[in-house]
DNA sequence: TCAATTTACTAAATCGGTTTAGTTATTTTT
DNA sequence: AAAAATAACTAAACCGATTTAGTAAATTGA
């Protein structure tokens, strides 16, 4: 048996390719297609197992029930994460995902754009670089659904989900805090991320919270592609010198692994010598040892509440303004900190 | 500015749809555009950043420039590797990725592979759930060009990208028996994948060779639904009993993860007591306590071979046989199986 | 010098669906 | 019994590209 086209179907069953089609897209009662022939219908198309070509059906009704997912890198834990779940709540509405990592470069991501809305997908989420402003305004601007996670522009009003970054390192900063710690190291990437900014600003305003005043040389701005050695370099300032810290706060989850890996190498004592905590974290943190201390992302409500805000968007609900949506995280806490 | 269509191009210029499509599709030399007007053409697109819909494009042509990526779960580290280098090698050719986890379920794997046909991929990548021979053989039949990777089914001829499996396993279990382990413990999934199964066997190979009766209590294998308690029962078993096992082979990065976890709470030490290995690994295997030795997967080549391939077969190059390929993996020897 | 080529294009068909605007036969209303 | 309404369809336009089959004008060949 070869592949079945709507005309076929039509043609073996004596009725026009518009009967076929309506019934197929359940418009079979609004237009007063006999019960008998929409049952003539659907059981051929069951039997015969004909499925109609989806870019035609997407070129005709000027959409495709595709979106498209764009993240800095899909092999990252986080975001591979967050695609896992976005996927299966797309899958559950009949959507799929097409996804492109933009590995973190600003033109890469703008043709990633560019090239989704040419493939039309129905709506975007993106985990942007911040650095295309152009795009984003000119979605906005095309009233083109789409919303941001994870990063966003906050000098644009967009949909967004992300999570308190500034409340989690806050937190986690006081907690350490509390634990008897007073030379808190921040081993950070370099500026350019909302999240990063915001994780680094909680630290500096937990510190200021004792009182305690904010030593430059504590905090660590890490080049994002060399952070392997960065890390390295970073550590060895912090632990190995005259003021050394007595904890470090990673602000992602592979600078706190990289670190441990480090503090290992050194021979430092963790967390006896320093403590270390990390924002977000790796599946292995409670079998590391020590086990890390982690402010955990809901990365679960993360891509539920953006494919959410998507599709109502998609279905063109009236929106008299933006739906921003700010998560919280929770403190993870494990033996990266010790006790007091 | 709003919408460009190639009709516009082609009214603002001048000319015929034809000429502008030729010309952006390279094909204006042989069809003797003038240079004037092929120059004419370009400039303006390029201005006016005028871009074809793909569906249109797709649909005219027969292929949609998208490959369709079906693995059990965009969510494990594994897969997600992998994913992220078919992203981009496939990118590098002008292809993007359609992706879908079929969860391990036989029948969303089915379905899965029915969307992307209608959603004209022109070729897919599939790790399968092996319970799907009537798919592949369609696949096969309509001559889809497609490719299996990390999973295959043995008694079908078709294309495929695994690792080897069998001699993975042997050469770490006989790593165990260098170091004067006797009596290892092998916990692993289910029958019904092949690499699992291989796994399996290379274990007994390496018993065998060095004249060790198995013994089939310490043969564990998991429901994969329920691998976390699973797990601990297993580990009960194998380490709190009369004849503890000294050593114990994981065939699942999660498994061993889990493994560890469990052993960590119930006391055991690794690897004094028992030692343990890993088939396939997590990035943080270096840095818990104790650092996990692990059969460690091509994953670069994986998703380079696989892409390789099919994009081959998309090409429609005369093929004589299936191009299959058995990739090596490498023994990282870390802390977790002592000295000797 | 006139048919045969070549050059530089274009009109129209096509891909496989959806959708609009009818059409015909039957039933209801007046 | 004629007009209006309804039921049950269908022909053809359309989505936005690609591609086939031409065509008119200029050039070449004999």
């Amino acid at each position: 048996m070869k592949k079945l086209y709507l005309k076929d179907v039509a043609k073996e069953l004596n009725v026009s390719k518009t009967a076929v089609s309506l019934v197929l897209n359940g418009k079979g009662d609004e237009n007063k297609i006999s019960q008998e022939t929409q049952q003539k219908i659907i059981s051929f198309v069951k039997e015969h197992n004909y499925i109609p070509n989806q870019l035609a059906r997407g070129l005709s009704r000027g959409k495709s029930e595709t979106i498209g997912l764009i993240i800095p890198n899909i092999s990252d834990t986080f975001y591979s994460k967050v695609a896992g779940v976005i996927e299966r709540k797309a899958k559950e509405k009949g959507y799929t995902v097409l996804f492109s990592s933009s590995y973190e470069d600003p033109k890469t991501e703008g043709e990633l754009i560019q090239s989704m809305l040419n493939r039309q997908v129905d709506g975007l989420i993106i985990a942007s670089t911040q650095k295309n402003k152009k795009e984003i305004e000119f979605l906005k601007k095309e009233k083109f659904p789409f919303v941001l996670f994870d990063r966003f522009y906050p000098e644009h009003d967009t949909d967004y989900v992300i999570v308190d970054n500034f409340y989690g390192t806050k937190k986690v900063t006081e907690h350490l805090l509390g634990l008897g710690r007073k030379h808190i190291g921040f081993v950070t990437l370099k500026p350019g991320l909302e999240p990063i900014a915001q994780r680094l600003q909680g630290y500096h305003n937990a510190l200021q919270g004792h009182n305690i005043v904010a030593n430059h040389d504590y905090v660590k701005e890490i080049k994002r592609e060399e952070y392997f050695s960065e890390v390295e370099e970073a550590l060895k300032d912090l632990v190995l010198c005259k003021q050394p810290v007595d904890a470090i706060v990673f602000s992602t989850h592979y600078l706190a692994s990289q670190g441990l890996r480090v503090l290992k190498k050194l021979k430092v004592k963790v967390p006896d010598d320093v403590a270390i905590v990390s924002f977000d974290e790796l599946s292995a943190f409670d079998i590391v040892e020590p086990p890390v201390t982690a402010v955990v992302q809901p990365v679960k409500e993360i891509g539920c509440s953006a494919i959410e805000i998507l599709l109502s968007k998609i279905a063109g609900e009236v929106q008299t303004k933006f739906q921003t949506k700010v998560l919280k995280t929770k403190l993870e806490i494990r033996g990266s900190c010790g006790n007091k």
